[in-house]
DNA sequence: CCTACCGATCGGTAGG
DNA sequence: CCTACCGATCGGTAGG
């Protein structure tokens, strides 16, 4: 058990596999729901049915419909921590980063249900009085943070092509991943997530990226 | 009374000015709240109350919720029309058109409104049965056509930087737009949508933009 | 985890 | 027969 799931969860929980794994089973169900019809129209009791528990059974394990949207958002940040987010201090290769980057938009294409939740969240989330609004806020502006470190890392090294204005780009590169995300729902036959990255990132970055 | 109109509004309902206030004041109510909690979050019982009529009342101009929905959808297609799509079978200039949607997008960015309609709505409606999915997909797929030819236009000028890819650029601007409007509701003081749509656009066209 | 509930509200429809 | 609503209520479901 990591450090992160220590903190979330109760340390209690590593004793009673069966409450474990009916934990999970409802998370699962939960991040399938919201990503479905949105958070605020998801039911506690549909998800109940779902998961072959009562309502009440349900709310043992999440006292509030709200915890349950910590524990999905928690339970999808883990999966990108694994996938991506491992640099934490150590300065940034662009060139890996954005290889790293169209290597997670690959994957979450795997992932129609990854996809859908945070697509139909992340906008749920920009109205007034969400609960995942600030969530949302501060996931961006770490991944603006994070994504403008790469960027100035391929100017630094003269890696864009000398026309191209790096300030703002890392704004512009996160807007397209989560737009494509969008018209690929609608038309997931028609609309390829990781080589329309690919093709962006190759109108800015002179040199292949490795990978 | 334009062509549109006639075809989406019953002939009578010039002769009752008072409906037609009601209705149109219904519409803004409803554009209003489908932006801030959703469609399907919203209730006709909450919109009937704003707009000081009973729910019968409301029922009676838009005797279904997804009659109304219909009708927002419509009414902010015909603000489109009149800032932009005016090109209907005549050849597009690509300078011009990029020039126009620069324009769009600052006129939406005055208008809080209408984006948190439609970052809401598309990513709502990409979740199966929704009521607007057909709208949506029809609308991108349109997108994407026009703005393709746009981009072809330039390509065939010579006006795009000589190691662009034309193919598939359609599809990752319109998600860059899209995708603009999510950061810009949750920062809104640190995004300024035309200004990254015109800075990413510099870095694949080769001159610069009239207007 | 269950049964048994609460105050309220949902979208839609009735007759007048 | 039209409009612009009204008060009441249908069977179900919401979060807690």
């Amino acid at each position: 058990m990591t450090k992160a799931q220590a903190a979330t969860r109760p340390a209690t929980s590593r004793n009673y596999p069966k409450g474990e794994r009916r934990r999970a089973q409802i998370i699962k169900a939960a991040l399938t729901a919201f990503g479905q019809v949105g958070y605020r129209h998801a039911s506690t009791v549909q998800l109940a049915a779902a998961c072959g528990v009562s309502r009440a059974g349900l709310l043992h394990h999440f006292p509030t419909k709200e915890s349950l949207l910590e524990a999905v958002l928690e339970e999808r940040e883990l999966q990108d921590d694994q996938h991506f987010f491992r640099t934490d201090g150590d300065p940034i290769d662009g060139l890996e980063y954005f290889a790293s980057m169209i290597r997670l938009v690959a994957h979450n294409q795997a992932n129609p249900l990854v996809v859908s939740l945070f697509a139909v969240l992340s906008s749920e989330a920009t109205t007034a009085d969400h609960p995942a609004r600030p969530y949302f806020a501060a996931r961006y502006e770490r991944a603006r943070s994070q994504m403008t470190q790469a960027v100035e890392d391929l100017a630094a090294r003269d890696l864009l092509h000398s026309h191209v204005a790096p300030s703002g780009l890392a704004v512009s590169l996160i807007a397209l991943i989560d737009g494509l995300q969008v018209q690929w729902l609608l038309s997931p036959d028609t609309i390829d997530m990781p080589e329309h990255l690919r093709s962006m990132l190759r109108n800015v970055i002179s040199v292949e990226l490795p990978g």
